[in-house]
DNA sequence: CAGAATCCGCATGGATACTG
DNA sequence: CAGTATCCATGCGGATTCTG
């Protein structure tokens, strides 16, 4: 196996194990880092993960079996696309059916705590799609302030 | 340079141009696939970055040096803090400021852009954070069925 | 202090071939 | 169809060294 998941079971001390919702306006960002070895930083890059999110984004809508999913990310390979379902699979986001027939059907559903990442990649999505623009002038204006400072040299 | 990113200022035939609000209940997902030469997928990856989050997510609360982002986000090295924070402000979410002071003096803030983030990105980790235990029990659940059909086998 | 530049290991991920 | 297994290119990102 490729990834360096350790299988150690350390799901480290928790600072606030309730609901989540608990925490106050400014809880600790540094946690982020601190906790490294544990599992936030390690959960925040699978779900924030390029096909992941695509993943997860098409499985909202409806069960897909693995061609269906092949065919509507297109331009995700074979094998990207069974490493990402087996780790959302292992995360308990994603369910997978198998069905013992002769030509073989697996279906992809989201699970109820994957369904709640709906809220949250949508909003992700869509301050992207809505502020694109603005990021392309910027892009344009950072760059032509660049090739101006380098001919200034 | 390492960066691929093409200077095309091709920002393609946006299908949605408005506040982005619009678009209904089903827009369609595969767009962000389909406009994989253009800004989306492109721009969604560079924000759900690992060190962008980080250090997005600090400059949310105050103004910082670049000395003081790379002692808070930590893990990180001076190249990478360098690499993020110049993709940062090239996208118009990050503000650098120099002082031309003899021990060199600058400084990073997010832009108004930036801010708008806010929202989105404590939604994700908020998330994470809520669901963590979930997933370390969905993910020991999962390694034991595999070491047990294994076994089985 | 804030970076730029260079070298380089190693994981990410594509292409291909094989299987149940 | 739905994978697994292998090989291999590239690029991400760490460590180090050198400037203004």
């Amino acid at each position: 196996m490729e990834e360096g998941t350790s299988k150690s079971p350390s799901h480290c001390a928790d600072t606030d194990t309730g609901t989540g919702t608990g925490a106050g306006p400014d809880y600790d960002i540094s946690q982020w880092d601190v906790r490294e070895g544990c599992e936030v930083r390690q959960i925040l890059d699978r779900v924030a993960d390029k096909w992941s999110l695509l993943a997860i984004a098409h499985l909202e809508r409806r069960t897909l079996r693995f061609s269906e999913l092949r065919r509507l990310i297109e331009g995700i390979s074979q094998r990207m696309l069974t490493v990402t379902l087996r780790q959302l699979e292992r995360d308990g986001l994603v369910r997978r059916t198998v069905y013992p027939v002769v030509p073989p059907r697996v279906e992809y559903e989201l699970t109820e705590l994957g369904a709640t990442l709906h809220t949250t990649i949508r909003s992700l999505v869509d301050w992207t799609e809505s502020h694109q623009q603005e990021i392309a002038k910027a892009r344009s204006d950072y760059d032509a302030r660049q090739s101006q400072e380098v001919s200034a040299s």
